[in-house]
DNA sequence: CAACTATATAACTAAATGGTGCTACAATCA
DNA sequence: TGATTGTAGCACCATTTAGTTATATAGTTG
């Protein structure tokens, strides 16, 4: 693995390494909005939604498309969305295997609720 | 998405977002290594291979197990790779695309090398 | 043209972060 | 025990960056 390939990888995921562009994300991923209406649906500050659209762009994740007055962003890099998935699961897959790891040791309320020895 | 499961993704990000740590990661790849070995392999200042093996221990990426005098770390979350492969792959075909569109523009100057019309 | 709206940019601050040198600590060995 | 080696922690500096305020710019409407 050479140097700059690292640096590509790395820059990549820097992108996605912050929760208010995760957050655009997210609300992009219904379709195509406008900045307006991504500051209403963010609670975010405007000229931080603009510089954070304009980092996704540049890292080619959104498209930027001027309709008029307004500028409408929308995903065109899907692989954003799989790799959400993936760290999600893994995360997920994390607390189940603690949740295992406790289980023994926590005092059983009803015999219900945990199908297993009484 | 609550902004505690975004938090948490971003977070997840954010630990593979340093090429270092990246660089380390692929050392390890082949197996478990002591810092020593890493430093080695990488090229970097003790304190700061330290420090980043730190990050991705807490991250859960790898685990920390003292041998004697010196600690080995090894993977332990595999999905750091997938993910890494997903990028490459983005990447790469972010290039083919950026490739064909200059095709058309490029002057051929060997008819060997691409197969069409002359 | 003037007023207005939507978006981008610049300047700035505060906080986080990577890298380095030095020190502390633990395990091993003479 | 004293010396040596391997690793972690601390202090510091330089850089980066998220967020905010204010301003600039472009499109729209009267």
């Amino acid at each position: 693995m050479t140097p700059e390939v690292l640096s590509s990888v790395a820059d990549y995921f820097k992108v996605l390494s912050e929760p208010s562009r995760l957050q655009i994300l997210c609300e992009l991923r219904s379709g195509p909005k406008n900045v307006t209406e991504i500051l209403e649906a963010t609670g975010m500050g405007q000229a931080n939604v603009s510089k954070h659209l304009k980092i996704l762009a540049q890292a080619g994740i959104v498209s930027r498309q001027p309709k008029g007055v307004s500028v409408y962003y929308q995903i065109v890099d899907l692989a954003c969305f799989e790799l959400c998935e993936v760290v999600c699961n893994q995360l997920v897959e994390r607390l189940q295997q603690q949740a295992r790891q406790l289980e023994p040791l926590a005092v059983v309320h009803s015999d219900k609720s945990i199908g297993g020895a009484s």
